[in-house]
DNA sequence: GGTATTTGACCAGC
DNA sequence: GCTGGTCAAATACC
């Protein structure tokens, strides 16, 4: 451990910068230059604090390296402890410690919680602009059902490394937890997060590869009878988890003051951020962002009811719509890696 | 024919 | 030896 003292003064300087950047947030006038250079300073400020913690001394138990802090705050708050996914979340714990950890220590990863439930109609693509390949599938131990494992389609072009695995939770099977690792470098993320103000647009060139995507796993939900499955066709509800960005994506986060939103690379126009934000984020789910879709004009991402589209896209976006508010009312809890957002708890894990 | 998915095999850490 | 993650050949789809 390094001097305390010091370790100290890194937080207190963070928290003075998140201060600071809460204020400008909540004016209009500030310029986003600003804001960002306030959010790398926390960045830095926390990277600096981290490595005094990891100076020497040993971690904690269940923690090989890195940031034991971090780990420590992420064993603590899960904010849905009590939903389905917590067999789920200890068993990402233990890839974190573990098999995860020890081929790709140095991504983020975050995951995200959709659920699937009837009511409400789906039309047209949902998608984020990314485009991924399924490149296995494995039976998890004590889990029910199969994971999946996919990465970017532009891994091998671009060498972009991001990747996802998508699970569907044993005590729910409406819900699918989806574990995303890694950042989008390919230059479809990177579009998104400059200029577009249409991601679908750029969804473009990927649609066909995650429609296919999407068919399957829509494949798997039908292969499972369940009423509420079956009415899928009538609409769903989701439900997602654990919002966050680690450290190096803290960056991106820019709150909507303008008509597009970005996160992680991914933008979304002010529509899709009017379905997706309030009222249906409510703060009251501490963490389990619910929105809903629905037919009658507050879902506007298009006009196609092929259901067998959704589901996938919805896994993709999910990373940008959650991570996204209309409100720029932001909340920073340190020294701790949660941020209450809008009535959300965002937390990243870092890796 | 090109591309994506499936699935058994392999690898690495414990 | 067990497990999770990845690879790659075979297969399916458009």
């Amino acid at each position: 451990m390094g001097d305390p003292n010091s370790i100290v003064q890194e937080l207190l300087q963070g928290l003075e910068f998140a201060r600071q950047l809460q204020v400008y947030l909540h004016m209009p006038s500030s310029s986003q230059e600003t804001r960002d250079l306030l959010i790398q300073k926390i960045i830095s400020t926390f990277e600096k604090a981290l490595e005094m913690v990891n100076w020497k001394g040993p971690v904690p138990v269940g923690e090989s390296s890195q940031l034991p802090l971090a780990a420590a705050i992420r064993m603590s708050d899960s904010p849905i402890s009590s939903s389905p996914q917590s067999e789920d979340s200890e068993r990402d714990m233990k890839d974190h410690d573990h098999s995860a950890f020890k081929r790709r220590n140095t991504l983020p990863r975050w995951t995200k919680q959709i659920r699937v439930t009837p009511g409400m109609g789906v039309e047209g693509p949902l998608d984020d602009g990314y485009s991924w390949r399924k490149y296995g599938q494995k039976d998890i131990l004590g889990a029910m059902y199969p994971r999946g494992y996919y990465r970017c389609t532009h891994r091998n072009v671009q060498g972009c490394m991001a990747t996802k695995q998508v699970q569907r939770s044993d005590e729910d099977p409406t819900i699918f937890e989806i574990n995303y690792r890694g950042k989008h470098t390919c230059t479809v993320a990177n579009n998104m997060g400059s200029s577009s103000s249409n991601p679908l647009e750029n969804q473009e060139p990927s649609l066909n590869n995650t429609n296919t995507q999407q068919q399957n796993i829509l494949q798997s939900l039908e292969q499972q009878p369940n009423e509420l499955l079956l009415n899928l066709r009538e609409g769903l509800r989701v439900q997602t988890e654990s919002l966050d960005s680690p450290d190096q994506s803290f960056a991106p986060f820019r709150f909507p003051l303008s008509t597009n939103i970005e996160n992680e690379g991914q933008v979304f126009p002010s529509h899709v951020l009017e379905n997706f934000g309030s009222p249906y984020m409510s703060p009251a789910t501490s963490g389990i962002s619910h929105f809903s879709v629905s037919p009658s004009g507050v879902n506007r991402f298009g006009g196609n009811p092929n259901l067998a589209t959704f589901e996938s896209q919805i896994n993709d976006m999910i990373p940008a719509a959650t991570s996204t508010t209309n409100s720029a009312a932001v909340g920073l809890q340190f020294p701790f890696n949660q941020f209450e957002f809008d009535g959300q708890n965002l937390r990243f894990d870092n890796p």
